[in-house]
DNA sequence: CCAAAAGTGTTATGGCTACACCCATGT
DNA sequence: ACATGGGTGTAGCCATAACACTTTTGG
């Protein structure tokens, strides 16, 4: 599969020389995907030289704010019609990438000028979405060297305010959570109670019991059952559900 | 007392020539500032020629987004710390006031150009700020002709999405008062219960068991009680609260 | 048969609902 | 005395908490 990058429709010389006619300046998009595996929350970061950064693009003039979250983040996911949800304004006062830039573009060697755009002091409008990691392909930009998905009590050295960013995220899912279903949306679309069980627990960081759990989802009439799912594990098979559509 | 204007260290056109320059382009504050008098949440709006416009400013490159929030909230309301909670981010595609600024210009034999930085496309932080109505004293700007206090039921014609604005701080002020304890903002420091009580079912609308009401609140400990209000209404004399401040 | 995993049931408790009752004060 | 308005009490109900019990399945 051919890499996409998020700027398909111009090099990296029109992007610094002649986007800001293109974009809204001073402002951005940056996106906390957060992924569900192996019991843990994962969240996808690029690396920008030797720190990591959320994903995130600009608004074009031609598009709404909630059009360009939707396009950075099918650009970046390869998700049809992926959650996500507002999260905060982060505008500090010094908000900028001067030197970050400047120090990436001196060690690849690529022509640094200090007017550019992106030098600028920066508002950024941060959502959070939740997907399914196994549907998940994460797309790398243009400058990024790499994509990962960390831990969300495990984060690497970050770019700035986007741990606080990251960490905003999840302090928000915990209180979502506990009013709104939207957990589902990281699990794939069958699941088991005992999956989404789990799940919060894990949102939350506490034992949540499981008698209870399973009544409140099934009394929400919310999900619809379906067959059991098979496995090989020693146990009764749970059955799988899935959200009712309409 | 001398009228302040909000832009006081700059005349007018060098507003227009310079403000880009000063200010963050394409992105506004917008504030819904709402108080509450004779049982009844009134909206400030600013006329602008024969629109109604809500309260709002630029973010100076120097000042973080909060920072103008409470700067230009000062300014309109001559509040020294009034609350303020953010809202949401409005961001149309094609959110702009060209032809507004032009009409009003020419009615008002101003010189007009169409590439003012204030013309271009605007995505709008909203506010929405719960203010005690005896104590605020507001502000209009260089170009308003007067201010107004709104019913929320009854709001005027306003420019561009400014209603819908206010309608979402309307219904959001409903989700947040069942969460929060916030209410108190929209009154004086001391109050009564059947006030506060009154006051939650304007919100709201529809009634709240006097009872009920009382008990959750004072359960809530967050309210220090102070001697009987005296009144010469006929009936038993309620006691008056207060915020506990810890 | 036993252990593991999933599903359901039972009792206690705390908060909410609806209303009744009691207290204070002006006319 | 009584109308008005404020404050408190109580019985029923419902959601939640804690835990026990049953069912299904692999080894």
């Amino acid at each position: 599969m051919t890499q996409i990058t998020i700027f398909v429709f111009m090099n990296l010389n029109d992007f610094y020389e002649k986007g800001a006619q293109l974009f809204l300046p001073n402002l951005s998009v940056d996106l906390v995907i957060i992924g569900y595996t192996d019991s843990k929350l994962k969240c996808l970061l690029l690396q920008l030289g030797d720190k990591w950064i959320l994903p995130g693009g600009y608004i074009l003039r031609t598009e709404s704010v909630d059009d360009a979250t939707l396009r950075i983040l099918q650009e970046r996911t390869g998700l049809d019609d992926p959650h996500f949800k507002f999260l905060s304004v982060f505008g500090g006062k010094d908000r900028k990438f001067t030197e970050e830039w400047r120090q990436f573009f001196k060690i690849n060697n690529l022509p640094f000028k200090e007017d550019y755009w992106t030098n600028d002091r920066f508002v950024t409008l941060a959502y959070y979405s939740l997907v399914d990691f196994e549907s998940t392909t994460p797309v790398i930009g243009n400058l990024d060297t790499a994509f990962g998905w960390f831990d969300l009590d495990q984060l690497p050295n970050m770019m700035m305010d986007h741990k606080e960013i990251v960490l905003t995220a999840k302090e928000r899912l915990k209180e979502d959570v506990r009013h709104e279903y939207l957990s589902y949306n990281l699990l794939a679309e069958d699941f088991t109670m005992p999956q989404l069980h789990q799940l919060h627990q894990t949102i939350l960081g506490e034992e949540l019991d499981r008698s209870r759990f399973q009544k409140k989802m099934l009394a929400s009439g919310m999900f619809e059952r379906l067959p059991k799912l098979q496995t090989d594990s020693p146990g009764r098979k749970p059955y799988l559900y899935r959200v009712k559509k309409d």
